[in-house]
DNA sequence: TATATAAATGATAATATTTTTCATTTAGAA
DNA sequence: TTCTAAATGAAAAATATTATCATTTATATA
């Protein structure tokens, strides 16, 4: 078994939750690929070497991992669903409130030294990013309060 | 009307999309709101004033604005439903291949000189950032060619 | 202004995704 | 080995999104 495996193993255990076959090869299924996937993309893989399983385990093991910060999640390329004008035509940011979902928009974001590391590190040709930056407006600190 | 509506109607009709009651709607609430919307959220604001829109002119118009990049998507708090293991449990980003979903990650993001300008200029309380790269790795740019 | 026409709409159905419910099975503790 | 709470999977329900199609309508043009 992979280091990285039998630490998510642990982690599991470590909370309680019980090991079963099933979310095994949940586990080595995420551990060994270097792709994001989603719920039914690893269903269709696990289903090969599992036939029974059942897509709402899928659900339930990638819950437990996401709630234990076991796995990320990747964004690129899917869509969260919502929308919102584009103030400034020009290349920017937003600066989102968790709260009440209130957005200000920032240029500037300057990522041209970092994003040339990578593509160095990487090989990667890199042509676009995604910034956002979540917190809380005003409005919503002082009602915390 | 406001200025910002006007370029919006003008965009859409320069690209031959017709002006109906229906659209310049959902325009309107788009424009009037400094918050993100989900389709059923702006469905339900235009509902209000027109109750006999489709949910599917929302859609639709969307797609418009989209195409026409006249709207932005926002991520923070909602889910891609896309996952990855999380290799270093330190705070990382993702480098992503566009082509084939491959992922690489990166730490050093040091945001915080941009972070903390905003926070002065917005008053927010910044917890927390979303960021990734979007490119190509290097086996999908030798398919490309 | 009246007319023609392609585009847009909304009702409905279809598809896709995610969550609930619940009877049965099972991992792991004792 | 036995017991029990947790986990599973089938099925249904709830959500979200897209497709189909008859009807309506915005807009070009006569
Ligand atoms: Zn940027
Ligand atoms: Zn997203
Ligand atoms: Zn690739
Ligand atoms: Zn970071």
């Amino acid at each position: 078994m992979k280091l990285i495996e039998r630490e998510v193993v642990t982690a599991l255990r470590r909370h309680g939750y019980k090991l079963t076959p099933q979310r095994r090869l949940v586990i080595q299924t995420v551990v060994s690929t270097q792709n994001h996937l989603t719920p039914i993309a690893l269903y269709e893989r696990v289903h090969q070497v599992y036939p029974n399983i059942g897509l709402v385990t899928i659900y339930r093991t990638l819950e437990i991992l996401a709630k234990l910060k076991l796995i990320c999640e990747v964004h690129a390329g899917g869509s969260c669903g919502s929308y919102l004008l584009k103030r400034p035509l020009e290349h920017h940011h937003h600066l989102i409130c968790s709260e009440c979902g209130a957005v200000v928009d920032f240029t500037g974001c300057d990522l041209s030294q970092l994003e040339q590391r990578l593509s160095l590190e990487t090989g990667f040709e890199i042509n676009d990013h995604l910034l956002e930056f979540i917190g809380l407006c005003q409005a919503c600190q002082k009602e915390a309060t």
